[in-house]
DNA sequence: ACAAACAATATGAAATTTCATATAGTTTCG
DNA sequence: CGAAACTATATGAAATTTCATATTGTTTGT
């Protein structure tokens, strides 16, 4: 018996508790998100963007002149506010909006060459930074998480599709 | 240029591009915590909470009394948030404040009979649907995510206590 | 060609979140 | 003991987010 203390409660700041969360899958996922992502989205703020403008950052970097509702989806932002949060980058002179020519209704995103130059400062930071946490789980199950992660989105986006 | 198609882009709603976004796994986390709570939050919107408020929930299901810093710790939610979402909660009869007799600045959260019902109700439907997203994954490499998502906090809780 | 249905983005207004800091209680140590 | 340092929670004010819906443009069916 290693712990079978008395005490009210652990002192180990999480308040390690057996219980249903500390297995329960939805928790793992946000939790193990939001960890991971911490320091790296510390750097962020330094470079001076929140979260979602880097996402977008990233995005445009992947594939410029995305759709502002491809971007939501892909920045993991509702559409409202991704309209904001384009706005203010716009104001920022980090990219630009131009309406499609082929479909009036869409508006097009593209970086400008400040906010290339931004993205292509990020972009590598966070590929090291992966490059560490990775490192972080040799020998652990890290080899097996990226492809487990890839298996189900796969299979929420199938179950998404099969129910319109 | 590495983009040498002539399309202007796919039209499968995620903009599936190879690029830097797709693999990496903080957006790969961040994805799918989203995509695979998305229907069990609706459910729990449905039954009058938010996400927020639900995690606190069950994390008093699992500990009763915890302290407002350690709801907010397990809860994924900065502390003066957290204080305005146990203040609602409270104005809500879902549980109560008492402020720990042992140190008087600390403040304890109870679930009320009210809170406990609801917590009685919504655990359950979060293990079963738990247990549906298992079994989609099933043969897939769903039974390595959990353990390799533990893993990972761990290695990062690790991490964390040796940086103070 | 027209109306209805649909799709993409924008926007107002209320609610929430954030950030910095205030407040209150506790521990440390000279 | 008493002051300084620290810890836990609360709160004001600005900024952001959400929700519902408006606006604008496109497609479909007749």
């Amino acid at each position: 018996m290693t712990q079978q203390s008395t005490k009210t409660e652990r002192e180990d700041g999480t308040g390690q508790v057996p219980g249903f969360v500390s297995d329960y899958l939805l928790y793992l996922l946000a939790a193990a998100s939001d960890a991971a992502s911490a320091q790296f989205h510390a750097k962020v703020r330094k470079a001076g963007l929140r979260v979602p403008e880097w996402r977008v950052l990233a995005c445009l970097a992947d594939t410029d002149g995305a759709m502002i509702t491809q971007l939501a989806k892909r920045a993991l932002a509702e559409q409202s506010r991704l309209t904001r949060i384009i706005a203010q980058m716009e104001d920022r002179g980090l990219l630009v909006r131009r309406s499609d020519p082929a479909d009036g209704r869409r508006v097009r995103v593209y970086l400008t060459d400040s906010g290339r130059a931004l993205a292509a400062e990020l972009v590598p930071q966070a590929q090291k930074h992966e490059a560490a946490l990775m490192e972080m789980l040799h020998g652990n199950r890290g080899a097996q998480l990226k492809p487990a992660l890839k298996s189900l989105l796969a299979a929420l986006e199938t179950q998404e599709d099969r129910q319109g």
